[in-house]
DNA sequence: ATAACTTTTTGATATAGATCAAATTTAGGT
DNA sequence: ACCTAAATTTGATCTATATCAAAAAGTTAT
């Protein structure tokens, strides 16, 4: 089912029957068990994923440790946005941390999807704006946050993901070590 | 002139005549001396730049400092994306640091633009794309290079931006301060 | 339930880079 | 060329967080 799908572009451009009925041929349900993996190092990234249900990680391994990346739920997109947009392999692993749904979405026909539907592309457009605006608090973050703002401000913004995601992965996340996390969660 | 920016834009996509005289109307040509500004705190930052000559900075006060954001030069865009894009005042500055030459794009325009030229607002989203993909290396350079590596990479990637910036802006945007900079060039 | 493993917490130490302070070099204006 | 101010370098501490190590708590399978 692409109802979520359809009801997430519609938050930024109206969606015709036709574009609807484009969506629905090039959208792929896909379902995957917590631990399984929609991604691996070595091949390049075609799809990006629109997550229905459960939540998703994007990592790498940077000497034999994990770097948590991103975190992706309900209603948010997952992808290896380098190499999906690229066409270049990369090193990350994409992982689901519960039984998840999704809607993978390949490289080659949203572009065709683009060329149709200027709306679509306008939607495009609009989404990447948006993760831009994102990144761009997170690289503040990085530069200004003492670790226990780092953890406050995910309390924050993160929604409810603080209760499904282990607190290594969320301290490699924010860019500090797991013990140091613990440290700063004990406070007050 | 705006002939370098349709150069620019022709790097993306096909410029039509017709595309080429919307550009022409919509852009303002403006001359800034070194040390001006474009943009000053508490006003919506209408304006996206993209520069003929020179070279600008956009930065913020942080505690009475000064952090810099971002360095562009000739060929490349200067705007605070955020602002421009949510219509919501922001509080940086945006300055010449060598006599520029700008053409100024204003964001209803440009807006109206894509509507009337789909290949306009492909254009948009490969280039946010591009800088997107900019701040994702710009993160993992926050997260995992030492201070020494940050300036070697600015050696590497950051053109002749180098000759061009005094050191104290530069510390400020790589993010380290100007007295571990310093001894950072003094190594080797 | 118990064993075996994984995740989280707690403790002790080390370190890169910040901060504070002052000297030196460079650059702009008259 | 000279004067003043700004930019850069050099030196001496300080600190947040990493790292290393081990204990405690939680989870999963038999």
């Amino acid at each position: 089912m692409i109802a979520p799908l359809i009801k997430h572009i519609e938050r930024f451009i109206p969606v015709s029957d036709t574009l609807t009925d484009r969506l629905a041929k090039i959208a792929r349900l896909q379902k995957v068990k917590k631990g399984k993996f929609l991604h691996k190092p070595g091949t390049v990234c075609h799809f990006t994923y629109f997550i229905n249900s459960g939540i998703v990680r994007i990592y790498y391994k940077k000497s034999s440790k994990e770097i948590t990346d991103n975190f992706s739920a309900e209603g948010e997109w997952i992808t290896s946005v380098y190499s999906f947009m690229t066409n270049v392999p990369d090193r990350c692993y994409i992982q689901a941390l519960e039984d998840s749904e999704l809607i993978a979405i390949d490289l080659q026909q949203l572009e065709q999807c683009f060329m149709d539907f200027p709306e679509m592309e306008r939607f495009g457009r609009m989404l990447i704006s948006k993760y831009f605006l994102e990144q761009s608090e997170r690289i503040i973050s990085f530069r200004f946050h003492s670790a226990s703002e780092k953890y406050q401000y995910f309390l924050r913004v993160g929604k409810n993901k603080i209760q499904r995601v282990p607190l290594g992965m969320l301290a490699s996340f924010l860019g500090i070590t797991q013990e140091t996390l613990s440290r700063v969660r004990a406070e007050k």
